[in-house]
DNA sequence: ATATATGTGTGAATTTTTTGACAATGACGA
DNA sequence: TCGTCATTGTCAAAAAATTCACACATATAT
């Protein structure tokens, strides 16, 4: 299979959630302008993205929503469900807790960790916040798939260590720093400073 | 001044963090190479992202880390602190509410607002849930620079027309939907599932 | 059954972004 | 003061991403 780019696989994630919508409101099929309109693009890039995985439409017709959404979920991975760890319970680790939309798509957080004595034990929404030296144990037992660093930047390479080596592949870093990791575990980033500065570049440079 | 792309800025962004780290550190002076290692990309892009700005090193040499992160506050429109609201006060606005790394980087929660009346009047770390009803009046008073929508995606366009109604030209969504707004607004997405979305593609790549 | 309209899939063209390479510059030691 | 070394700034090349444009397949109306 040939290397299909990151932006690809984000604008998939993005039909997908339009598809969704549109299956909501009863429509039965699209076409590649409509989800273009809806995701603020091109067609063109629509059809160029759904091209490197298969051809899923109809000439002069479109495609159907649900065989559609149906095919993302292939590609993505998101026909079975993923358990996750949270590791830092400080605000955004508790908010990600409940976090409906990823409940929604099969991502279930198994485990919140922490390495702070006076957290360990407390419950967040059902689940006991754990301790993070016994990550081991813990990402063995609850055979966690995906790791979520909510942490100070500067905890966040030495959590990432130990995620590591405890056999996490895959991480989604909050904490505004990147992370040195092994070339067969994929990091990504959620970092809102950056978004937010991007903003204040565009209101200062409208002045 | 020529446009400068969106990818450009986030690295930026990554440079002032990583400066910010190294005067912590009571390093004076940095090379392209190093800051490039931090943030985990080629020298080349470094030098080139700098370049569309001015030049800020001296050759031989390096940068003066204090000089440089000067310069990119000044680029980035951080010498100033930003007025923020935040719509929607369930788990994540409250999060953000007080995210250290916004208020360290000049961006000011003032406002934080719901249209659910159980939760108007509430105190969420010293701030009032105010009535979202009231949201032009409360943006005008409180000179609001820039907003955060953290509701639920069905109500997110609403949420922005109003906010674009009130005035606002800046806006961060977190709710997973893209949002349609005038040329004159600048919209950045923070989307989790995206990114999770993304791990789970890599993930099951793999197997 | 045929004509017409719609809208996909895809090579080719274009644009944008990243990387390579090196001359030019400044620091520093002898 | 001069030579050596390090590292920038930038032009050119390469790679990647996006857009164009159109042949072709399919639905629908007549």
């Amino acid at each position: 299979m040939k290397k299909i780019s990151d932006s690809t696989i984000r604008r998939m994630s993005k039909y997908y959630r339009s598809l969704d919508q549109l299956i909501d409101k009863r429509v039965e099929t699209v076409s590649s302008d409509t989800l273009a309109e809806m995701d603020g693009i091109t067609s063109a890039q629509v059809r160029k993205d759904l091209s490197f995985f298969g051809t899923f439409g109809k000439r002069g017709f479109g495609y159907n929503t649900k065989a559609l959404k149906k095919q993302i979920e292939n590609i993505l991975g998101l026909y079975r469900t993923w358990n996750v760890a949270i590791v830092g319970a400080g605000n955004i680790g508790r908010a990600l807790t409940d976090y409906a939309e990823f409940k929604k798509q099969g991502f279930i957080i198994r485990l919140i960790m922490d390495r702070d004595k006076s957290k360990i034990g407390q419950q967040v929404r059902g689940l006991n916040i754990e301790d993070f030296n016994k990550v081991n144990d813990l990402v063995k037992d609850e055979q966690i798939d995906i790791a979520i660093i909510a942490v100070p930047a500067d905890a966040a390479q030495a959590v990432a260590d130990k995620l590591v080596t405890a056999g996490i592949k895959a991480i989604l870093n909050f904490a505004p720093r990147s992370l040195k990791v092994p070339p067969d575990v994929t990091v990504k980033y959620e970092n809102m400073a950056v978004e937010m500065e991007a903003l204040s570049y565009f209101l200062s440079k409208k002045k």
